[in-house]
RNA sequence: CGGGGUAUAGCGCAGUCUGGUAGCGCGCCUGGUUUGGGACCAGGAUGUCGGGAGUUCGAAUCUCUCUACCCCGACCA
């Protein structure tokens, strides 16, 4: 491609409204412009990239067996209202209605359209297993699209789902979507890591998230620094401290901690860690009423952390008893269970209560008098209250000892490129897809899904992969790898010529190849940063001081130095940087 | 959805408090001089000052209202 026929859209200045770098990025080098929020139209240079992350995908999916299909955006309202989603789903699914009032959906996902598919084209086993996908544009309503194409409304994702007569089947099928999506990641050049993630309400079955490590990630990924074991934070069990409680030392006394609701003011006014005050936190509880409808707010459950530790909101909503979703309990209703807000402590306490591990292992602790402006010291649990049930309540935090019993923790932020999933029979039960097993019987079919943001890995690889002056992508998906800038083209027939002949002989060698022939107006400096703002991986500079010595100038993207490379040898050599 | 903020040329911004008919830098166009790291000189084009209503002789500026966008949170893959 020739500068002077592409549309180059490079910026000088940061875009204001712009936060993480990608963004930033994408916007100043010209991949992508805002149409609204969470909406993005992929400029040449842009789109070249996506292509390029979708190609591999799309080869990566067909060597491990899937087939590509491609199903529509708009879905209608029936297949929802079947599976229950249309009423589930909340405000994040974008809804329309065409002439004649029906209504659809723009397709967040595609789950009931594949098992649609699936049972009105699969009627035996031995049709088992079958593993479909398609990338296919995306449409999720998010109440705060951010961060540019990372989190946008409208985006592009490849969205697989496979179909199974048995677990094991379908166990297999998931392991190699795991080595598929390992084997994407690694070409397409990211720092990656596989991590054990959160089942959701689906629960059973294991689900795995693939994350690119970026501190503006928006997951905290806990880490073993002596095995392969990675979580997300949201499911890291945080084992329970090793040895016995310490014995009870101190005297119970309520002491006057006055206008000190927080574990912070506490901690300062009493002179002690934060570790060794009781956190209390009351949360809305399952209505025990038979008639109640689902999502009652019942009795209030206390939820008691050390009060250096986080709760766990997906572990908290696992117990039984506590609301789904998690919702904290008001005043009055603290009030209800005996408790004064701020000050809340096991004392006189008249509420389901649970105990983090960590939290059930301490002794001579702070915690609410449940009165106000007071707090107890000293307190013991079982001398001087009942221990409550004792569960995995809180964050694992940095130091943790692993659960996969190797090493401690440590934690790293990640975004989350792709999700694979065993969702069982959730969908195929729903939409009654099945088929005849080998005694002639109705089967439903075991599923799993598995998923890439395509246009989130192209925000997510810039995350990685940048500097100052801009973007370096890495070779396999540059969206031109060699830039070709010609100094003083317009007065040189001689490196005009040499540029010509690299450029035609680059084309014809397969490369994508950006030449910058804009004219004299442009000087080699603008060329230069705009070149390293699109981040194309190689360089080449022909001038005629170069040439007269019978040398070009190759320069790459991620290095300081320049080299004088031959002329007679630059294809060769450009080819073994090309395919190194 | 709760809290905060912004809206003036393609981009980044000033002007608003104190009302008098819009400006700077970059970019863009023309001509010339330059030419290995975002050149220089001269000339030029571009605005319903987010929309609507009001106050006023007069509104980018004051009042009301609507909308869009951004940030923090809640929510969510």
């Amino acid at each position: 491609m020739r500068a002077t026929q592409f549309l180059i859209a490079t910026e000088k200045e940061t875009p204001a409204d712009a936060v993480v770098v990608s963004h930033q990025l994408m916007l100043r080098s010209g991949m992508i412009r805002k149409l609204a929020a969470g909406l993005y139209t992929w400029m040449p240079l842009g789109l070249r990239t996506l292509r390029k992350v979708e190609a591999i995908v799309r080869e990566e999916m067909n060597r491990a067996g899937a087939q590509e299909v491609l199903m529509p955006t708009v879905q209608p309202a029936e297949l929802w209202e079947e599976t229950g989603r249309w009423f589930q789903y909340g405000g994040e699914l974008l809804r329309l209605k065409d002439r004649h009032n029906r209504e659809f959906c723009y397709g967040p996902t595609a789950e009931e359209v594949i098992t649609d598919l699936a049972r009105n084209n699969l009627s035996s086993y031995k049709q088992l297993p079958m593993n479909l996908y398609q990338i296919q544009t995306k449409f999720r309503d998010e109440t705060r699209p951010r961060f540019g194409v990372m989190r946008a409304r409208e985006f592009l994702m490849k969205d697989g789902y496979s179909f199974h007569a048995s677990e094991e089947s379908l166990q297999e099928t998931y392991d190699r979507m795991h080595e598929a999506y390992s084997r994407i990641f690694t070409r397409l050049g990211l720092d990656f890591r596989p991590v054990l993630a959160d089942t959701g309400s689906i629960g059973g079955a294991s689900s795995h998230e693939f994350h690119v490590l970026a501190d503006s990630g928006e997951d905290d990924i806990a880490f073993s620094n002596a095995s392969d074991y990675a979580a997300n934070v949201e499911l890291a069990e945080a084992l329970a401290p090793a040895g016995e409680r310490p014995a009870a030392a101190a005297e119970l006394a309520e002491v006057a901690t006055p206008d000190t609701k927080t574990i912070e003011e506490v901690a300062a006014f009493l002179n002690v860690d934060a570790s060794q005050v009781l956190k209390a936190i009351v949360v809305r509880g399952t209505s025990e009423a038979e008639d109640a409808e689902e999502g009652t707010a019942g009795e209030p459950v206390v939820l008691f952390l050390r009060g250096d530790h986080e709760l766990n909101e997906i572990k908290a909503e696992k117990l039984p008893g506590v609301l789904t979703p998690l919702q904290f309990a008001s005043d009055s209703e603290i009030q209800s269970i005996g408790g004064v807000s701020g000050y809340v402590g096991p004392r006189n306490l008249s509420a389901r209560c649970y105990v983090d591990r960590s939290a059930a292992h301490l002794a001579d602790f702070v915690a609410g008098a449940n009165a106000a402006d007071a707090h107890m010291i000293g307190m013991n649990w079982e001398r001087d209250v009942p221990l409550p049930e004792v569960a995995d309540l809180r964050n694992v935090v940095a130091g943790d000892p692993s659960p996969c019993g190797q090493g401690t923790l440590d934690i790293k932020r990640g975004i989350e490129v792709g999700h694979i999933f065993q969702l069982g029979t959730k969908y195929s039960e729903a939409l009654k897809a099945s088929v005849l097993d080998e005694n002639g019987k109705d089967r439903t079919m075991m599923m799993g899904c598995y998923g890439i943001g395509v246009s989130r890995v192209v925000a997510s690889a810039i995350e990685q992969n940048h500097d100052d002056n801009g973007i370096i992508w890495p070779d396999a998906i540059a969206p031109f790898q060699v830039g070709i800038v010609p100094m003083h083209m317009h007065k040189s027939e001689k490196v005009k010529e040499a540029a010509e002949t690299l450029y035609a002989d680059l084309v014809a060698a397969g490369y994508d190849v950006y030449m910058d022939d804009r004219d004299k107006k442009t000087s080699p400096g603008v060329k230069f940063a705009d070149m390293e703002l699109m981040g194309i991986p190689h360089r080449v500079v022909i001038s005629d001081r170069g040439l007269e010595a019978g040398t070009v100038e190759y320069k790459h993207r991620r290095s300081d130095e320049k080299q004088d490379i031959a002329v007679d040898d630059l294809m060769t050599f450009l080819t073994a940087q090309l395919q190194g």
